[in-house]
DNA sequence: TTATATTATGAACACCATGTTCGTAATTGT
DNA sequence: ACAATTACGAACATGGTGTTCATAATATAA
């Protein structure tokens, strides 16, 4: 007994089915996958599929946390300090991360795809932007104007928002102005930006 | 012939259709609703809705259209200079319209909504902003360090995202404390919200 | 290696929503 | 009143979903 997860049939086939689903997005779009598309093309019977995942829904999003550990990675290893330094955010790493899986957040963003995960990525972000955040302030020993919680979605929802404009017209620009827009924007605010004084 | 639209019967139809839905989204979410309990609610025959609509979603577009018909006259009937002189802006109004129809954005918004729903929201938002932004330079002769698309995404998903998460949280603020945090945040930048110098 | 528990299988099933067709009835504008 | 348009409803084909169950395959622990 207590044999939890070590069995290499369910690690195998939760694999299959996660790779299957994203190669399929690549090709059909998100909405036009069935669960029979995934099952047939990890060669697992459709009976399995519902042994491990809820809904289609459920398997991208499991599958979404796991390609974002990596990047949780990535920001958490460098210091507040660090990125002040190099008048960078973690944004820069977000729009890189996202030009490197154009075609799949392209899908997954357009709203064609499922419909809560927009929601999902936006809420994750603005977790990660919320503790970066926080853990700014308290080290400058400073108080921001507006709550916490507004603060951080703002970034979020802006940030996501911009990515998904981005892709959605291929890229117009390169990440290196994409982020100096945002982090003007973000940053000075859109009064300067416009190019009015005060 | 000739006889377009004028049809009694088929105003009356569309407009049974949209109300149904509407009342229905409010009661069961916008998944739940069957194309049938909107015809059933409006004491229609489901073949009919097919004679007017593709699908529900068409329909709840084509009710939304009409919905900003009233929003977007009120918004083009003050001048720049009266926004300005106002020291508001036009998301004042958006926030309010917002506050006005609570529980329907908070489920359209919600994400469990139709899929292409808020990205057709915020891409009006968008064009309706950019309109207004590209107005308000040429008036004072100046050019933004940033695309004018840009620019006019970043503040309609910012936007959208606040009033988004305002909502999902049953609004933990009055609609002047939103306009407050959303005119600092999206005007001065968050630099110097979150209190550090520049 | 063997025993036992776990997992994968595939056929079958019930279910429900979708979108279309077609002949008929009702209503409308002229 | 007449011709055109629209609403009707029953029927049908389609297709995906999620579940059940008996069986087979496979992994783990002893």
């Amino acid at each position: 007994m207590s044999r939890r997860k070590t069995d290499r049939r369910v690690l195998r086939t939760r694999r299959q089915l996660q790779e299957s689903l994203m190669s399929l997005v690549l090709e059909k779009g998100y909405d036009a996958v069935t669960v029979e598309d995934i099952t047939e093309r990890a060669d697992l019977g459709r009976t399995t599929f519902y042994l491990h995942y809820k809904d289609k829904d459920d398997l991208l999003l499991q599958s979404l946390e796991t390609v974002y550990d990596d990047l949780v990675e990535q920001i958490q290893q460098r210091t507040v300090d660090e990125w002040v330094a190099d008048g960078q955010g973690p944004w820069t790493l977000a729009f890189r991360h996202a030009a490197d899986n154009a075609r799949f957040y392209q899908i997954i963003l357009s709203g064609q795809g499922g419909s809560v995960i927009k929601n999902r990525v936006q809420n994750y972000i603005a977790a990660t932007a919320q503790r970066t955040i926080s853990q700014l302030t308290q080290e400058l020993g400073v108080t921001p104007s507006v709550p916490l919680e507004v603060l951080s979605h703002y970034i979020a929802s802006s940030l996501l928002g911009l990515i998904a404009w981005w892709l959605q017209h291929d890229q117009p620009y390169t990440v290196a102005e994409m982020d100096a827009y945002f982090r003007q924007l973000a940053m000075q605010g859109t009064t300067q930006v416009i190019g009015i004084g005060l």
